[in-house]
DNA sequence: ATGCAGATCGTCT
DNA sequence: GACGATCTGCATC
C-alpha cells in the first residue's frame, strides 16, 4: 500500500463510487490532501493514539471518518502498511452518477457548489460516521478507475495553520483547472508538478 | 468580490 | 473546558 502523498495523487481522477439501495452516487475525485503520520503536525496521528485514529493504524484501504466543528463529516482514506498512519482527505469531487440525489441531499441545483469541499462531499454522498472503518475493498465504497488527469497541481493544505513547519508544505494536490476544486486563497500559491 | 461571525458537539486534556 | 483538516449567510466595499 501506498505512503500518503502516492495514494493522494494517484485518487486524482478516480471515480468515487457510494453504492446504495437507490442506485450508485459518485464523483470523480478532484482534490485530495495527504497527511504523513506522528511527524506531521497538521495530522490527527500527530498527537497520541486515540479511539478516534485508531484506523489509521491498520493497514491502508479503510476508511477514515472523522466530525469537524460538530456539524460536517470528513471522509479520508487510510494509506500505508500497518503502524503507519497516514491518510487522505478527499476535499473535491466532481459529481457523475447520481447528481439528483446530491442536489437532495445538499438542497442545492448549483453544479459547482455539490462536492467541493470535503464537508459538502459528505452531505452529498450520504456518508456519515456509519462508514468509519469500512474496507474500500467491498460492494459498498470504492474506488474505480476513470480518467486520468490532464494536469496536478500541488499547494499548501488549508486551514493547517497550527502546523508550525508544515503547513507551508505542498500536500494538497488538485486537478488543474477543474471548476469542482474548492474554492481558496491559496488556490494561486499552487505549482504544476510531474505526473507519476 | 471579499470578509467575518456563528453554528454545534465529539474528542482529547 | 477548549477547540477544530468547514460551510453558510450576511455585511460591507
Amino acid at each position: 500500500m501506498q505512503d500518503g502523498i502516492s495514494l493522494a495523487k494517484s485518487l486524482l481522477g478516480k471515480l468515487m463510487v457510494y453504492n446504495t439501495p437507490m442506485g450508485r452516487i459518485s464523483g470523480m475525485v478532484v482534490e485530495t490532501e495527504a497527511y504523513m503520520g506522528p511527524e506531521d503536525k497538521a495530522a490527527h496521528s500527530s498527537r497520541s493514539k486515540s479511539q478516534r485514529t485508531l484506523v489509521q493504524y491498520g493497514p491502508g484501504g479503510f476508511v477514515y471518518m472523522y466530525r469537524i466543528y460538530g456539524i460536517y463529516h470528513c471522509f479520508n482514506v487510510v494509506a500505508n502498511i500497518e503502524n503507519t498512519p497516514h491518510c487522505v482527505l478527499i476535499r473535491g469531487l466532481e459529481p457523475a452518477e447520481g447528481v439528483e440525489a446530491m442536489m437532495s441531499n445538499r438542497g442545492t441545483t448549483e453544479l459547482k457548489a455539490l462536492c467541493s469541499g470535503p464537508g459538502k462531499l459528505c452531505v452529498a454522498l450520504g456518508l456519515n460516521k456509519q462508514c468509519y472503518g469500512v474496507d474500500l475493498c467491498g460492494d459498498s465504497l470504492f474506488f474505480e478507475e476513470y480518467l486520468q488527469p490532464q494536469a496536478i497541481m500541488s499547494s499548501p493544505r488549508i486551514n493547517v495553520d497550527y502546523a508550525e513547519e508544515y503547513t507551508a508544505l505542498p500536500w494538497r494536490f488538485y486537478i488543474k483547472d477543474n471548476p469542482h476544486v474548492s474554492k481558496h486563497k491559496n488556490n494561486r500559491l499552487g505549482a504544476t508538478i510531474q505526473l507519476a
